[in-house]
DNA sequence: GGCCAGGACTATG
DNA sequence: CATAGTCATGGC
């Protein structure tokens, strides 16, 4: 096991990150302890987990453990870090620019430090993202659990088992049936596995989406099948950290600004879009702040 | 037991 | 283009 130190920019909440971990359907991935959490990071030979806790005496330090790891594996993974916990993102433009918006205000001052909590990469923040669509959190919980460890390589972390991210390739040789055993429906399933394939063989380009302003990138993401407005919007969020996507249709944040501003019956898609456009060009974070503050409902 | 769930596709006017 | 029906299952 290697180990660290890593400074960490202020403000950052950890507890922010653990009831994201716990409400977000990613519980499956995260190994959440007292002072603790962790993950596997890397793909294939490289699948190691590594754990982060903040410093007793300093909350700008977190320790960094990796098992099976050595002082080399350092760079990488502190890269990894720095963008699934979003340590690069500049949360004062954020609060200074919402922070005092009616329907963010209360969200901004409860969850002060949070910061995105993303997927390690696009492909399986796309896997995830389709996983969701439509079902409960919890089911969606169980069915990734259940695909990550179909096609994910296991590693074992004391005594329980954790699953690195599959990689498109394995997604790739499945079969439809394989996952209509696990409970996908098939239609999933062929969202699912027809996208690993398309990625496998160079027909869709998912790194070059990095390139690509937000417009332009969810044009391509809706041209593949099984891919809506909210699934790219979900993917330039959560898969390359794009700081401002509404995904209006969501029922989570509908949900979040209903209760925010009391209203008795569901904020409608046109009316977030409407209200929403007083938070550019921090959408994103707004959106992520009202899912903390729904799933604490 | 019925309605809803962090949607998207497809068929029909 | 707008709307309704379909997918299909678990959670509550």
């Amino acid at each position: 096991m290697h180990v660290y130190t890593l400074s960490i920019p202020q403000p950052t909440s950890m507890q922010a990150f653990r009831t994201r971990i716990a409400q977000s359907s990613q519980s499956a991935f995260w190994r959440l302890q007292d002072n603790a959490i962790g993950r596997i990071i890397g793909r294939g030979d490289e699948a190691r987990y590594v754990e982060v806790t903040q410093a007793a005496n300093d909350p700008a330090c977190w320790q960094v453990a990796v098992y099976a790891g050595n002082p080399a594996a350092e760079p990488a993974v502190t890269a990894v870090l720095r963008r699934i916990f979003s340590l690069d993102a500049d949360l004062s433009a954020f609060y200074d620019h919402c922070g005092q918006h009616p329907v963010l205000a209360g969200a901004i001052s409860r969850w002060w430090g949070a910061r995105l909590l993303r997927d390690a990469d696009p492909f399986a923040c796309a896997l995830s993202t389709i996983i969701s669509q439509q079902i409960n959190l919890k089911f969606a919980s169980e069915l990734k659990r259940r695909l990550w460890a179909l096609a994910g390589t296991p590693v074992l972390v004391d005594g329980g088992t954790y699953y690195a991210d599959p990689p498109p390739e394995a997604i790739a040789r499945l079969d439809y049936e394989e996952l209509q055993e696990l409970q996908f429906t098939r239609r999933k399933a062929e969202y699912i596995i027809d996208f690993a394939r398309a990625v496998v063989a160079g027909g869709f380009d998912l790194a070059a989406l990095a390139n690509l302003d937000d417009e332009t990138a969810m044009a391509q993401l809706c041209s593949l099948r099984g891919f809506g407005p909210w699934t790219a919007e979900c993917i330039l969020l959560f898969g390359l950290g794009r700081p401002d996507l509404l995904p209006a249709k969501d029922v989570g944040l509908r949900r979040a600004v209903t209760a925010s501003l009391g209203l008795e019956e569901r904020i409608s898609e046109p009316e977030l879009r409407d209200m929403a456009e007083a938070w550019r060009p921090w959408r994103s974070w707004a959106t992520y702040y009202l899912w903390l503050d729904g799933g604490a409902m």
